[in-house]
DNA sequence: TGTACATCAGTGAACGCGCGTTCACTGATGTAC
DNA sequence: TGTACATCAGTGAACGCGCGTTCACTGATGTAC
């Protein structure tokens, strides 16, 4: 190990904090999770904590903010098709939340778990799947465009949706090995296409 | 307030932290809630609570029996329809789910939050999926014998089918006013017959 | 380049708050004779 | 029917465990001159 300055120190800190966090988070649940789990995994001493976090809700929003920042990075890809009439534009969608759900597994399971217990985290998952949903509002209109009729009102449509698609993945994570990903994509793409369409994908 | 014997007295002071602990639970939600919150809202001291339970889990467990028992009364009704090719069948069923998360919101919502921090009732959820689901299970051969296709295997599909349900019947709790019951019922047997049959209701 | 002092990340034992749980006590109901 | 004692539901102050949080201390890095 060089030497390094206090700078580069506390952020190693702080970055083996935030990995160490997730880890446990994925291992146990967020809310079981002691401040002293965090730094024993971390291999630091529990005073360490308060140099960089004000508490496990701070060391939650860092985690989320990362988490925002990481996802910036792939928004636009040329994949990307916005009418949702065809089969494969959806496919695409659903394989994107779940790889997001996939790759932030711990961070994700950590906030729906904190949204249980403070309606401040409430607010920020709700602000998720309203983000969610926003990308998404102009893609239903190709649907109507095309003489097909919604499930429900566009916001009811996406929020069934959002459900379906999260809530499938997070209990995916749980048992991984009752369905493969390649399945579980192609099953939900299928359901949500049919949803919202009336018609088969075929 | 006539005299009562000591029996009748218990089983009072039982009943009336039962139903003070789900006024609680609704309220602030099981994780939330101290056993003192409940001894209080009963009007109660709080040594009385383990008379009848030993535990805010075993409080649960009681509730969860409750729970059971009613729904056993209302299982064979008239109007069931099996046969998922017929929109009614669907939504009939739908509107069940529906009415059992309204009418016991407070016991679900303790469930839900008691499984995400402890593997025993991580299991009574996953029991409670499967008694759901089993009861389902023949209804989709009607579609098949349709000669239309399910959107993944049976088991598959009605795990995405519980986790749209539910986990819609959950979020309209915590928001009522967003949309009327008979909307999201509409709304979501339309969603669940389409994603079963791959074509629409009328 | 060297010395003296300041600053800071990290340490871990100790503190103290919150809350679950206990228990000696009260008053009422049940039982024995 | 009456008396004496036993039993039990309920009470609430007090206890104590678990865990978040603090803080005096250490050793290393940064700064002043």
């Amino acid at each position: 190990m060089t030497a390094m300055s206090r700078k580069e120190k506390a952020a190693e800190t702080e970055a083996a904090l935030k990995e160490a966090a997730k880890r446990v988070f994925a291992a146990k649940g967020y809310l079981n999770t002691k401040i002293t789990d965090i730094t024993a995994e971390a291999g630091r001493a529990a005073g360490s904590f308060y140099n960089h976090f004000a508490s496990k809700e701070e060391l939650l929003e860092a985690l989320l903010d990362d988490l925002a920042a990481a996802s910036d990075v792939n928004a636009a890809s040329p994949e990307h098709i916005p009418d949702f009439t065809d089969p494969q534009a959806v496919r695409w969608h659903v394989r994107e939340y779940w790889n997001f759900h996939r790759d932030n597994a711990a961070t994700m399971l950590a906030l729906r778990q904190a949204a249980m217990v403070s309606d401040e985290f409430a607010r920020t998952y709700a602000r998720f799947g309203a983000a969610q949903a926003a990308d998404l509002l102009d893609h239903l209109g190709y649907i109507t465009a095309a003489g097909l009729e919604l499930p429900a009102s566009e916001r009811v449509t996406l929020a069934m949706m959002a459900e379906l698609v999260n809530g499938f993945a997070h209990t995916w994570l749980l048992d991984p090995s009752a369905i493969s990903e390649e399945e579980a994509v192609e099953a939900l793409a299928r359901f949500v296409y049919r949803g919202f369409t009336g018609r088969d994908v075929s």
